[in-house]
DNA sequence: CTGAGACATTGACATCCGTCGATGAAGGAG
DNA sequence: CTCCTTCATCGACGGATGTCAATGTCTCAG
């Protein structure tokens, strides 16, 4: 009955709704976390291209996409796995993210409203 | 049957999903104005304390809820209300904030992964 | 009109963040 | 083994951000 536990660890992963009724400051910080990987354009772009990639995508193919230095990208991908919202994989000499859907979908609860009735 | 017409200059108004097929630079930039706003675990709990409350509160109430100096506080109400999350109220002396809780609805559209269909 | 209280704005400062060029690590072709 | 390709990391730099003390603005009481 244990699900994924390998990505408890990442921000994406615990999502306090922001209607939550008791909020931790442990909480405030690891929520601002999540926002704060997607608080970049960029970022936002480098998502979006994947949301709609039929699967993994590898670096070169991101990087062709928008006038950003391949260093540039790399540090944009890695806020975002850090954040739990991208997943990678090594393919031989290629690196391929993808976005992690579970996360995403955890996320969409974060805006709930609904009280908590304790 | 024009409606909202007020807050459709502010990010939260437009939420263009993540997952759109579609997805112009100001969109990005957009999208990335709101999760900034909300990418600061002291904004986070703002929101949270305001999503909480029954109804408006005012900024003496929020300075005493958290270490902050007046003059931040204010700083950070300042971003939550560009960013179309927060709603500003003067009633004689003091300034009552309350969560805009259309935008809050809107943007939990936002992670819907649901490919446009063209 | 004068004074006090609530909040916003300003100026200053330390820190963080996004960016790039240069370099490093690892895999594959020959 | 050698070289090339792909990607990550490092060092450095400019700009943005969060914070506070000081000051400004507005409202109300007297």
């Amino acid at each position: 009955m244990i699900k994924e536990l390998d990505v408890l660890e990442s921000p994406a992963a615990c999502c306090t709704p922001l209607g939550a009724t008791s909020m931790s400051e442990d909480d405030a910080e690891t929520t601002a976390e999540v926002f704060k990987a997607l608080g970049d354009p960029n970022r936002v772009r480098i998502v979006n291209q994947l949301a709609n990639a039929p699967g993994p995508v590898c670096v070169c193919d991101l990087t062709a996409g928008m006038e950003l230095s391949q260093p540039t990208v790399s540090f944009h991908l890695k806020k975002l796995v850090s954040a739990g919202l991208l997943e990678r994989e090594q393919r031989g000499v290629w690196a391929f993210y993808s976005i992690n859907r579970e996360a995403l979908k955890r996320l969409a609860t974060i805006f709930t409203m609904e009280e908590a009735t304790v």
